[in-house]
DNA sequence: CCCCCCCC
């Protein structure tokens, strides 16, 4: 049952109280004299806070009252027969206005007055006032059974059975002598309205719950109203949390009929486990068992649900249900009319949920439809125990059941008696993995990990306080507050410190933005108690890293529990800004994590937090710099200008949330194998100090990225896929300066270097198609990319293949047209000069190149299967004029042309594919291409080989 | 109560 209350202090409650004590007169109630019979003897507690709102309290009360032998409720500041009824004899009735009923549990001290009320505060600030009744001030034993016997209604009869427990004899008595009361038997009605407030005035009167109950004198007092699914809760959950998650769904609860009296002894020790032990001493066994009887034999939802289980047995009625509804508004202060509620029947159909409130079946067999608001319904909701509420505030709707608290809190300072004795039973200490959304006695000792403002989407609305805590074990759970809190837990609890905290709640995690994967959450309340320690030895971090190969699967199978990941800050990007007026405005900065195996992952800060990203503070750290970070929304993020088509299906995002947090180096073990291996790297392969952008200063330009052979030639040569060799190139690349990584074909190198040699087993030039650049053979037709009756005009380039070495290597690099500016005269101009065009004849010029030293500015040529990796002369760099005059292909002006023509032969230089080969020309740098690349890429990039098995891919520029 | 993560 949930119900939203608010939090009523005693002025309030009390003068809500009046009100409700006119509503208590309303015919609808005592049209049904049971109503008396929830709080028979165990009851008649007043349920103010607990509900939020005032006292309700029975008509035992009345009768109680009225038989002058004990002095229970007593309605002051109320005009009413209850009030003047009060016996001096009893001496204890009235006492500061308040209401009691309720029982003592006091081993001694018996005389204390009663009629004072326990207030207790639930975790969501409600203040539950509960009161003594039925106290027998020893050696008095005394109980009274109602004279009238009328009532057929088995309901009926437990509330007119007022019940006297003297714990101080350990006698369970009825009272015979009890004076019925309500005694008239209001007509049936079909329909009962709890909220009803006209017609029968001759109903007796009843005080109205009144005033405000308050403590004074007791030290502990409580209540053993039993809502009795509580009880068959409390060992229903203990036992099987789905059930119990189902049985309390949200609003009506069907409710098994499984629980009856079995459960009581299990909440009679739960609930003597809270008394100290001289106080338990008290409780003798005889005491116990006597509860566990007259709840058995008088308690009416007992009953109630015995009738369910009864029914629910019966083979004939498969479709049996218990359903409780929730009581709201105004109607939930309102008098339990326990007769009203039998065995209550639910036909299961939709129907039946629409067309009636509630359908109860009575013993006698007669359906009466009653509406849900029935006060009778507030009987199920007068805990026993369970003082703190088994409602609580309704963000901890997930377990409405589950008790918050079980101290009662008395006030010691007005305590009359007693007050050097413990009247709050302790909390002890658990772990986080020990709590159990049943038990409400522990307090946690928690090191505050992470805090945030938990929102809703859409719209990003701040729904609730919520952080992150780690016990000394490392086990971490979720604690949440309603927003309305949020100021005060976010000052009371400071990240990284260490608090006792209690009174706390417990709810299930949002399915969504999950952070954790346990399936509890804290729920932080009005009255939960938060105390800073000065603990040490808690954990620093606690992270649920995922491995790079599980974010498919996550992302997949919506897992919404979301990610932690850990890398290498592969780099990071400067926060961009989308959008505008007319649409979404909002920042984004992506930042690179990479991992052992050089997968590439996008980590994306929103908004603030792209801002906030402490740029200053990162480049100052020593790389490499490792970063961890929690609570990630995983999902993919097509860029569709990348060439790379793993961005073409979309790369994986870490997107953050609000909940996410991210740390430089956290002192977790993958930090340091991440460190670890990384060293090793650096140890064989020396990093890359890589620059992509063109730079625009010549010297600089011409110093750009000035790798030894022999580092770039330790690349792996197996690499095939483009993916791949991105991520291999990247391997030994400073982190935190590439942002894209098809390198392959983008990242130019420089080179000083000596032409060793000049590969004679090589064609040294061919004829090139002036439309796709590919290889015009000798003797065949190339007609695929020219119209027909179109001429060729065969350009002849240069593809002479040389050996360079640095010094610390020797390397292969290809020299086509018009690349070789620079290095040697035009290719038209050699051939004419040449005697045989014979390609496979080094022309002596080109010979003369051996021994020559140059500035050669270049690029991998795509991955061969076998061998070290080759290269394509980009630009020759000794002559800065020349090369100011040369197009280039690198980073800031990718290579563009799409050359076709399948390659038939491997070894032979028709540039087929957008990627560089070392037999291929590695670009075609002419400006009017340049429109063509963006769309024509987004057509193409699809992997080399792919690529050049499919000549549908190669249609280009003609179409 | 549902809705359930922003960007190119």
């Amino acid at each position: 049952m949930r119900i939203k209350r608010r939090p009523v202090p005693n002025r309030t409650a009390r003068e809500i109280s009046i009100e409700v004590s006119r509503s208590l007169d309303t015919p609808g109630l005592h049209a049904h004299q049971g109503s008396n019979t929830l709080s028979a003897g165990l009851s008649g507690a007043i349920d103010v806070g607990h509900r939020g709102t005032t006292p309700v309290f029975s008509p035992t009360v009345s009768a109680t009252v009225q038989n002058g032998l004990y002095p229970t409720a007593v309605f002051c500041d109320i005009p009413g027969p209850s009030s003047s009824t009060d016996e001096p004899g009893t001496g204890h009735g009235v006492n500061n206005g308040s209401v009691s009923v309720g029982m003592s549990v006091l081993p001694h001290g018996l005389d204390l007055p009663v009629g004072v009320p326990a207030q207790v505060y639930t975790v969501d600030g409600l203040v539950s006032n509960f009161e003594i009744a039925n106290v027998v001030p020893p050696p008095s034993v005394a109980a009274r059974q109602r004279t009238t016997a009328e009532d057929s209604i088995h309901a009926g009869d437990v509330g007119r059975v007022p019940m006297v427990l003297d714990f101080s004899s350990g006698c369970v008595v009825l009272n015979p002598n009890l004076a019925p009361f309500n005694t008239r038997r209001g007509e049936r009605q079909g329909r009962i309205s709890g909220s009803s407030s006209t017609g029968d005035t001759d109903s007796p009167q009843v005080q109205g719950p009144v005033a405000p109950p308050q403590r004074e004198g007791w030290p502990f007092v409580t209540c053993l109203q039993v809502p009795l699914w509580s009880i068959g809760l409390l060992e229903d959950v203990t036992k099987s949390a789905n059930t119990a998650g189902h049985f309390l769904g949200r609003g009506e609860e069907e409710i098994s009929a499984y629980f009856c009296s079995t459960a009581i002894p299990t909440l009679l020790r739960f609930w003597l486990s809270h008394f100290e032990s001289h106080e338990r001493r008290a409780l003798r066994e005889p005491i116990i068992q006597g509860l566990i009887g007259f709840l058995n034999e008088n308690n009416a939802l007992v009953k109630l649900f015995r009738t369910a289980r009864d029914k629910l047995l019966q083979a004939d009625i498969p479709n049996f249900s218990i359903r409780l509804f929730g009581v709201v508004g105004a109607h939930q202060y309102e008098l339990p009319t326990a007769d009203s509620v039998g065995a209550i029947v639910y036909d299961g159909g939709p129907e039946a949920v629409t067309d009636y409130d509630v359908v109860i079946e009575r013993h006698s067999g007669e359906p009466e439809s009653v509406n849900k608001l029935h006060p009778a319904y507030m009987a199920l909701q007068f805990p026993l125990l369970f003082v703190y509420g088994e409602e609580a505030n309704s963000d901890c709707s997930a377990y409405p059941h589950v008790p918050r608290k079980m101290a009662l809190i008395t006030d010691a300072g007005t305590s009359s008696k007693s007050t050097d004795k413990a009247v709050v039973p302790s909390r002890q200490l658990a772990y986080l993995a020990e709590l159990n959304p049943t038990d409400n006695s522990k307090f946690i000792e928690v090191k505050v990990y992470r805090k945030w403002t938990t929102v809703k989407i859409p719209g990003f609305v701040p729904t609730a306080f919520s952080c992150m805590l780690l016990d000394k074990k490392g086990t971490a759970i979720q604690a949440n507050a309603d927003i309305k809190e949020k100021a005060r837990f976010d000052h009371d609890l400071q990240l990284n410190c260490v608090y006792k905290i209690e009174g706390f709640g417990f709810d299930r995690p949002d399915s969504w933005g999950k952070t954790l994967d346990n399936d509890i959450t804290l729920c932080f309340g009005k009255y939960t108690q938060v105390q800073l320690l000065q603990a040490k030895d808690f954990p620093s971090h606690y992270f649920n890293f995922a491995a790079f190969n599980e974010l498919n699967a996550r992302l997949e199978k919506k897992n919404l529990t979301l990610t932690d990941y850990i890398g290498y800050v592969h780099n990071v990007e400067k926060a961009k800004e989308y959008g505008g007026a007319t649409t979404t405005r909002v920042k984004v900065r992506n930042i690179g994590i990479r991992n052992l195996n050089n997968n590439v992952v996008l980590f994306t800060l929103w908004n603030e937090d792209a801002d906030n990203f402490p740029e200053g503070e990162y480049a100052e750290m020593k790389q490499p710099v490792i970063l961890a970070v929690s609570s990630c929304y995983l999902k993919r993020y097509a860029d569709l200008d990348s060439p790379l088509i793993s961005e073409f299906i979309g790369q994986i995002q870490l997107s953050a949330t609000s909940a996410t947090r991210y740390y430089f180096n956290p002192d977790v073990p993958e930090t340091g194998e991440l460190l670890a291996a990384y060293s090793d790297a650096n140890m064989t392969i020396p990093q890359l100090d890589i620059h992509t952008e063109r730079l625009t200063n010549w010297e600089e330009e011409r110093n750009r990225n000035r790798v030894p052979l022999a580092t770039l030639l330790q690349i792996d040569p197996k690499t095939q896929q483009v993916q791949e060799a991105n991520t291999i190139i990247t391997k030994y690349c400073q982190p935190n300066i590439l942002t894209k990584f098809n390198f392959t074909q983008r990242v130019l190198f420089t080179q000083d270097a000596m032409i060793l040699q000049v590969d004679a087993g090589h064609d040294w030039y061919y004829q090139k198609c002036d439309e796709c650049g590919g290889k015009l053979r000798y003797g065949y037709l190339h007609g695929q990319c020219h119209q027909y009756g179109t001429t060729p005009n065969p350009q002849n380039s240069y593809c002479f293949r040389i050996v360079i070495t640095d010094g610390t290597a020797n390397a292969l690099m290809s020299c086509f047209t018009p690349q070789t500016d620079g290095l040697i005269k035009d290719v038209n101009t050699l051939l004419e000069e040449v005697d045989t065009k014979d390609p496979a004849t080094i022309p002596p010029a080109i010979l003369a190149l051996q021994n020559t030293r140059h500035i050669f500015q270049f690029q991998f040529a795509t991955p061969t299967l076998k061998g070290p990796p080759t290269f394509i002369l980009k630009k020759i760099m000794d002559n800065p004029q020349l090369a100011l005059l040369e197009p280039s292909a690198g980073p800031s002006s990718p290579q563009t042309n799409l050359p076709e023509s399948p390659t038939d032969e491997g070894s032979t230089p028709p540039p087929a594919t957008p990627t560089v080969t070392q037999d291929t020309p590695a670009g075609e740098p002419t400006e009017t291409q340049h429109p063509l690349q963006s769309a024509a890429r987004k057509k193409l990039f699809v992997p080399t080989t792919e690529e050049e098995s499919n000549p549908a891919l190669k249609k280009h520029k003609k179409d």
